[in-house]
DNA sequence: TTTAGCACTCAATCCTTGACAGTGCTAAAA
DNA sequence: TTTTAGCACTGTCAAGGATTGAGTGCTAAA
């Protein structure tokens, strides 16, 4: 357990860090505490020895470390006095001629601006969004567009090539049969209801006509899960003192572009507020960044994850709550 | 006028630097042309007196200037050895269950691959397409979308907010007008054409209930030209060595981000091939990057841009065919 | 016209040095 | 028992100097 002066010599030495980027000596916090030099190094030892802070050589200041960081976050900061709230994001929810999509990507646009770090948003899987209408529109003799659109406005296109011995009013049939088929079908549930039904008679005989259109039909949604990802600020990062390094930052923008990111991100979704700090991120490129992650949980399971990428040395007074703010927001605008 | 020796020595001192992107030295080249290292340093003072190559400092190899790489570029290499195909390409081109703008974005991540250099694809401002279809679907009584289909398979949606004193079905009878008037209407052309309908009664009728529809379909319609660009392999500078200036690299990312870099490539796009090499650009950012563009015509006045974008020692031979092969075969996909 | 030779230049590397910021430890003061 | 003052020590950083090496320009001879 730390005493008072520990954790605000703990609590300094971050906040410092976290505007300097500097190791912070014993003097800059004696004249902040009111105290001699000495006083602070023994309290400095005292963190040290119980693995809050480091130096980055022997006789350096100090700065924090991982664990000290954590501390930080669960027992320093308050993050209830910041009941955050943002009207330009409430606004950008609210506004009825966006599409849900174009919402979102300017919300994460929003606060990486906000905040100069990155920030990704995760969708639910199926959008909880429901087939409303397949239609299809063919542009020559050989060619047709498949055209699917939600219930949340959300529409996916799909070329197909129509082949040798099948019309265009074949595929027309088989549209007119899917549309009844999977009218209010959940996303998810699609595949699922194709393959069930596909024992049926109706289809079976369509089924004669052109297999593929199925395979057609189902990888066309499959493109709805991609829309789920959203990514903002990658860059800022290019202006982090930590990443002044050219190696560092080419091995951190190219994972970033490998959309790994969004693989690391799905993994902490399971409980509340996750901060990963440094290392406890198991990806080499995020050594020195922290990644806050907060999921929002919608009625029918499903759900999504808002995060927030930055360097360990991040503000976490305004990011928590921003984090947690986006994320509640986020569920409310889905289960509208 | 260069003698061929003195060509020779350009050509080898081009060469040499695009691999190892270190100034080149007499005794280098001495080696290679079996001369004294004296006799090169003449030919090497001349090249520099006439502006082609350059010295880092006052004892340093040399380096190609612009001017060099110009030179180089017209009376050296010969672009015609090279008749370049790219199958790959070609396969994606030909692909039907890719529609153009899948298949064009997958090109130029091909191209950014095989170069290691930055790829942008403009397409034509048109597309050389017409309106095939208007779409209306409402869902709910606030919120309905519209959806426009072209004849090359390019959907665009916009989510429509219904105003109190308006109903769907409203909607629904200007949409039917619109489609009428726009069928087979060339996107370009629909701005001009909606305007001109204005002023007859049909139009004017529908104004009364709601003059704002008009906008939200122009709206939708400018989304049509954001489609146009095309970029890839951003990231692909970060391993330039040029680029291992963090500054130098905020500065270029920072730029691309910004998406001028668009507008650069569109300002090339009269004349043939342009090769416009560091300082050329007109960008303090690109003052290290050659851009070497090729635009592509249509039948109907209407065209776009390949361009690449890399650093000035840029592996010329290699790209100069397949940027030139890329446009042809840009021009063939749209006059399908 | 070409080459050999020599003096010269600059960048890069290594070493040293001194200033500086910080530490740990000890002994005295509170 | 806690706090403080003092002192010796350590590592970083920037500046300066010496050394090396790759390269040049120029001149005179081949």
């Amino acid at each position: 357990m730390l005493t008072d002066r520990q954790k605000a010599v703990l609590q300094l030495i971050i906040e410092e860090y976290i505007k300097t980027a500097e190791p912070i000596g014993s003097r800059t916090l004696s004249k902040m505490l009111n105290v001699s030099p000495a006083t602070i190094r023994n309290e400095m030892a005292d963190l040290e020895d119980e693995g809050y802070i480091e130096k980055t050589h022997t006789s350096s200041g100090r700065i924090p470390s991982d664990k000290g960081y954590h501390y930080y976050i669960e027992n320093i900061i308050s993050d209830s006095k910041y009941t955050q709230s943002l009207d330009e994001l409430d606004e950008l929810f609210q506004n009825k001629d966006l599409k849900r999509e174009e919402a979102i990507n300017q919300a994460v646009l929003l606060i990486s601006q906000l905040t100069n770090y990155t920030t990704i948003a995760l969708g639910p899987t199926s959008y909880g969004s429901k087939v409303k209408k397949i239609e299809f529109v063919s542009l020559s003799e050989y060619v047709a567009i498949l055209i699917v659109i939600t219930s949340t406005g959300h529409v996916e296109s799909k070329n197909i090539n129509i082949p040798e011995n099948t019309t265009v009013d074949d595929f027309k049939r088989v549209i007119e049969i899917l549309n009844e088929i999977l009218y209010d079908c959940p996303i998810g549930q699609v595949s699922e209801k194709l393959h069930y039904e596909v024992n049926t008679q109706r289809i079976k005989d369509l089924m004669v006509y052109n297999q593929s259109i199925i395979d057609v039909f189902l990888e066309a949604f499959t493109k709805f899960a991609k829309s789920r990802q959203y990514l903002s600020g990658k860059n800022n990062m290019l202006y982090q003192p930590e990443f002044s390094d050219i190696t560092r930052m080419r091995e951190l923008l190219t994972f970033f572009e490998q959309n790994d990111i969004f693989k690391l991100v799905e993994n902490t979704s399971d409980h509340g507020l996750t901060v990963r700090i440094g290392k406890e991120n198991e990806v080499n490129a995020m050594r020195d960044c922290t990644m806050i992650s907060v999921p929002y949980k919608l009625d029918n399971d499903d759900g999504g994850t808002i995060a927030i990428v930055g360097p360990t040395r991040m503000e976490y007074q305004k990011v928590i709550p921003l984090v947690k703010y986006l994320a509640a927001q986020m569920a409310k605008l889905y289960k509208e």
